[in-house]
DNA sequence: ATAAAAACATAACAAATGTTATATTTTTAT
DNA sequence: ATAAAAATATAACATTTGTTATGTTTTTAT
């Protein structure tokens, strides 16, 4: 069976490992530094794609509209992950709209940089499919917790994958979004996560300050989700 | 706007479609018919790839199984659909699995013959990667329908869909599954299925034959749906 | 530093969905 | 053709989630 992040991580962040530092020395030499304001988005559905992304430093959201006009985010990408070259295999358009989450440095490669550098090493251009297809596997795991579980298991559930992704990268290792991109992630009102945020507060499972939470008992948490102790390494 | 149905359709039957007609006739040519018997699977959550698919004739669901074993079915192929191509690229295994829901008849493709005509027919490669970034797309689509939408507008998106996908090959356009499978598409119990079957029954909107669905009053669920005249189309 | 705006917390009530149970219909196997 | 098994329909009740409303806290702009 599979780690349980790995399920919902588009592990992104590897997608340049497997180069020599040879390679990595010319990708990295093709990048060039961009600043994008909170708020400003990185790419938007039906645009014309113009090159990707590597995020050094904040956080950005992925998301499509639904017929209401309501967000539905299905990723927060983090420092290290790249993004955005869906779009660039086969002359497509953007699926869906990246938005940053705070003010963030990235790293570009323009469209036909990326291309050029993907006809010369040959290593790089299975990579990125392969992790497309991983991705496909990530958004399937997603539509069945969307499908199968009720809004505390899917509360849960977020939690520990964010939890995951952001101690990465933030020493304190809280969550820290607002309540309506969170409940824009796991399908509901802000209103009702507040309601599911306070039963897990009075539970103990998690803290919060300011807005950000802190998850305090996984134990509980798995319990919760019956899932066996030794699944989550 | 996109059109609504090829937002949640994958678009595989028409993959050879791009090919000229020499192409074509090879390709034709490296496919071997198979017959799969209803209810078994021509591929499995992590096997290893063994070739592609082009249904004949016949139906078969796509899923994955849940932490509690429910199946999540995100897709069902009909008739001129290719599939199984994903992990073929770059050295993957089925992040999925795929069960023939009545007696088919398909074309198989074995993975060393496929990839090698990949390598002969530059547009066959492009083709294929650009159609799993649009079915990324298609998947995003489905993550917002059951994030955002309640248990009658979910059913009432899926008739449609499924109506529309299975008309082109049957002639009576009815919806033939199982109120289980059903019910494993809209992400609900089959009793929480059968009362909103039976509230669109009372309404007018379906006719129930056996088990076989059929669409009475478009227009009515447009309604329920909030969707504009000719965004149909 | 302060006022205005935005985000958040919470509760009460309404509506939707899940669950359990039972009866009926349809399909399958012999 | 018939019995057994599987699938379906439906209802009653329990639980979950959505919605509306109000007050508080936090952030933003000046």
């Amino acid at each position: 069976m599979k780690n349980f992040y790995s399920q919902f991580d588009f592990q992104s962040e590897l997608l340049f490992e497997v180069l020599t530092s040879e390679e990595k020395k010319i990708v990295y030499n093709s990048m060039e530094p961009l600043i994008i304001k909170k708020g400003s988005l990185l790419f938007y559905e039906e645009g014309v794609p113009t090159g990707i992304f590597q995020i050094k430093k904040g956080k950005a959201k992925k998301f499509k509209r639904g017929f209401s006009g309501t967000e539905q985010i299905f990723y927060i990408y983090t420092t290290g992950d790249v993004l955005g070259y869906h779009a660039l295999f086969g002359e497509e358009r953007y699926q869906d709209s990246c938005e940053a989450l705070e003010d963030m440095e990235v790293n570009f490669i323009a469209k036909d940089v990326f291309l050029k550098l993907l006809q010369d090493i040959p290593a790089l251009q299975r990579t990125f499919i392969k992790n497309i297809g991983h991705e496909f596997g990530v958004l399937a795991n997603i539509i069945t917790v969307l499908a199968q579980k009720n809004l505390n298991a899917r509360l849960a559930i977020n939690l520990l994958i964010l939890e995951n992704r952001f101690q990465k990268h933030y020493k304190e290792g809280g969550i820290d979004l607002t309540r309506e991109d969170l409940a824009n992630i796991i399908g509901t009102s802000p209103e009702s996560l507040g309601r599911s945020l306070k039963q897990f507060k009075d539970e103990g499972i998690i803290e919060v300050d300011k807005r950000i939470i802190y998850i305090k008992n996984k134990n509980q948490i798995f319990q919760l989700l019956n899932i066996e102790k030794g699944y989550m390494n």
